[in-house]
DNA sequence: ACAGCCATGTAACTTGTTACATGATTTT
DNA sequence: AAAATCATGTAACAAGTTACATGGCTGT
């Protein structure tokens, strides 16, 4: 629900029209996950379906606008107040793949170094990403995901120690 | 692809039936993410109508088997030699939350404060249930909760300190 | 004239998810 | 007899995603 519920929060500053909602949502979120165009629209068209927010009148530009609703505005709030658990994460695939590949897989020590390559060079990535980002909220952004990588590799040691105690 | 992912792993395995799969699957990734049995089978039909698996003959029992196929068992190995990257993870809910208190919110510091009552709180359930559960494979599953959850922890006292510093 | 950006939208699709229907077998 | 578990499946939907069509405006 992340786009769903992140463009709601930029109609709550005030009415916007959807190229200018693109604009703003990876001027705060950042590169890494790019925000097609058209799934601005589809998912403005479901939000306006649901009744939390409604088309208003056009620019002066003739540029349809979109504004939020009261349910809107309640929907949002009660976004903010709600605290995101674990349970609400989707799987994660890395772990879904290394809880396969400990049962399954010929090696599962091979995945676990792959993995761990690619973990350094996204980490390498990242820390240039946050060098050349002035805006502080895709800053917060990078660091989140810095943070995360740092915890990637902090479970792939944790794996291979542990696989390694079971083989002997 | 976790689930779609996964399921084909654990055919690689060998032939099974839908019901089993489920339990296999919730054997090896606990109770945190429940699988409903209907997925397994909306998930199977897809893996077949993708030429993945295919229907084997019945069991004994008379129970639906599927066994992967051989393109199957190629995905397979192209899913383990291939690792995630951040750009395949789904946007982090959180994530797109603070981004957006931080421009939006009357007050980001609120947001971060029930986000961080509910992470201590995620951390005293999922260190219970590592104590309560045996199997090494949940086990690893719930040692990757809990650095997820440290790395929130840290990142939730990084954001607090940029956005005190900023006000100031 | 043409390339590139601004701007809106739709059709088709994917995976994930749940609610429901159905019946067999096993346990209490 | 009733409850629980085993077992298979379908219908309907949500959210995310992309490819495509369409047209205006701007700078070279």
């Amino acid at each position: 629900m992340s786009i769903r519920y992140g463009l709601l929060a930029l109609l709550s500053r005030g009415p916007r029209h959807g190229y200018q909602l693109r604009q703003e949502f990876e001027a705060s979120t950042g590169a890494t996950w790019p925000l097609n165009i058209g799934q601005v629209y589809t998912t403005l068209s479901r939000l306006e379906r649901d009744g939390l927010i409604r088309q208003g009148e056009a620019d002066e530009q003739g540029r349809v606008v979109y504004e939020i609703t009261e349910a809107g505005r309640a929907e949002v709030e009660r976004w903010f107040g709600t605290p995101v658990t674990p349970a609400d994460r989707p799987r994660d695939e890395l772990v879904i793949k290394l809880a396969m590949a400990v049962a399954t897989c010929p090696d599962a020590l091979k995945v676990i170094q792959a993995q761990r390559t690619a973990s350094m060079r996204a980490m390498q990535e990242l820390t240039r990403a946050k060098r050349d980002t002035a805006s502080p909220a895709q800053r917060l952004v990078l660091d989140s995901m810095i943070f995360q990588v740092e915890a990637e590799q902090r479970w792939l040691d944790h794996c291979e120690a542990v696989l390694r105690e079971e083989q002997s």
